[in-house]
DNA sequence: CGGTCGATTGAATAACTTCAACACAGGTGG
DNA sequence: CCACCTGTGTTGAAGTTATTCAATCGACCG
């Protein structure tokens, strides 16, 4: 039985959830944990349903507990930019904020746990728990952000589709606790538009890169939803990055 | 005399500060101010100059009282992303990291009112109205950041500068709290190559875009420092921004 | 006056996009 | 059961945009 088979639009024991130690409810005692259970509630989507659009009033914040969701921006003629990638345990809504500032979709079927916003706010007052945990969260997805500035600044198109596929691999490596390394099999809950909108190229770029690499050896695809690494290196070598990634702990 | 002629290295009251209202201390009390001005110090730097590099430990967080900073990344093979911008009032550094996870540039003369981290961090756990307003500038900043991955993702090579100098034009008419409109003034504290580092493109693009505006009367060069907007909406338009820029509040 | 740094401009090249045709899988209805 | 339709993905050829390499210019400084 898949994780989120267990969840459904019921409520549900935030002790048994998957995302509880790395949610925004990550830090919190079982006192606090049951202030938060009395605000949530669940709501499922289907991919490629639209979550709220840009503009419209959002009375909730919440946590992706699974699945996948993007946020995107657009220009006035219509070229759209991702602009965010939201996986299990990321943090969705601003508080404080009325109206949401980006269109949410889920890229997969997702369960979201849901939080009404304004006793949200208000708790994130009281709990400094909680709203250390945000500030934390948010820190690391400004940090995000900013790799992903450089991915679309810098790198070629080849460089862009290695290095999604490196960080939706150690996004699942991280969530069932096994390092990304040797031969590795990734859920891609992407469509190939979905996927350019989140490099910044055509889909048609996107679909030539990705035949590259298959044709190389680099990734092996099983159907069209799933990507096999062979060597997880070599991907990492593909997509430009420092290969020790940065600063050491 | 200007704003920052008045403040040295020398410890200054935080009452007479220019950033007073917008920074990290913006919400803090008169108790709490004392308690920040007792860690805090001022640094200056040259245009140019590196404050900190990537990787580098480091000792203290602060803000930006005047100049301009900027945050790079860079690939293995030398490629160059900026991947921040620090205008007056913006926040440098990340409480509870330890290393330095950009290189951070003086881009113009620049003074910073630095705290110590470890006191900064103890003062950020006790004192909420420093934790919350410092968490909703990193939500700032992440929006920031958002519209900046559109520009990179998106946008073409003349939309990005003129982007620019339309978020360059608002900070400075944000600081002076007058409206951004119709003939603007501006600075523009950066080398040609470090607006190509900001929007992606190369220095060479960089001139001959910044030529075709001149030459097409949307901005008038001043010595190369300074450029003079005379209709701030045709520059706007040539942004490929939604002209209203986004949700009515 | 020569040297350096930043900026500009030109010509050739490379990378990505655009437009278009086609392939393939899944679902629907005759 | 099969024909058809739709959504998604692939591939080709032509066109566009930005990059690369190179030469030149001007301002500032010693």
């Amino acid at each position: 039985m898949p994780a989120d088979a267990m969840l459904t639009a019921a409520q549900q024991a935030c002790e048994i959830c998957p995302i509880r130690y790395r949610a925004v409810c990550a830090h919190c005692e079982a006192d606090e944990l049951a202030e938060l259970e009395g605000i949530k509630y669940y709501r499922r989507f289907e991919a490629g349903q639209v979550i709220v659009w840009a503009g419209d009033r959002m009375d909730f914040v919440g946590s992706v507990v699974s699945g996948m969701a993007g946020l995107t921006q657009q220009l006035e003629d219509g070229r759209t930019q991702m602009v965010g990638l939201l996986l299990p345990s990321d943090f969705l809504g601003r508080p404080g904020r009325e109206r949401a500032a980006y269109t949410v979709t889920a890229t997969s079927d997702l369960l979201l746990c849901c939080f009404r916003r304004k006793p949200f706010e208000a708790l994130l007052v009281e709990t400094p728990r909680i709203a250390t945990r945000l500030l934390e969260m948010t820190l690391d997805e400004l940090d995000a952000a900013r790799d992903w500035l450089l991915l679309l600044g810098r790198k070629s198109a080849r460089e862009k589709i290695a290095s999604l596929l490196v960080i939706l691999a150690r996004r699942e490596a991280a969530l069932i606790k096994r390092p990304a390394e040797g031969r590795i099999s990734i859920e891609l809950p992407l469509t190939r538009e979905a996927m350019a909108d989140y490099l910044g190229l055509t889909l048609e770029t996107v679909s030539r890169h990705m035949s590259a690499l298959k044709r190389e050896g680099v990734i092996v695809l099983e159907g069209k939803r799933r990507v096999v690494i062979p060597a997880f290196r070599d991907l990492v070598a593909e997509s430009g990055d420092d290969s020790d990634g940065g600063i050491p702990s």
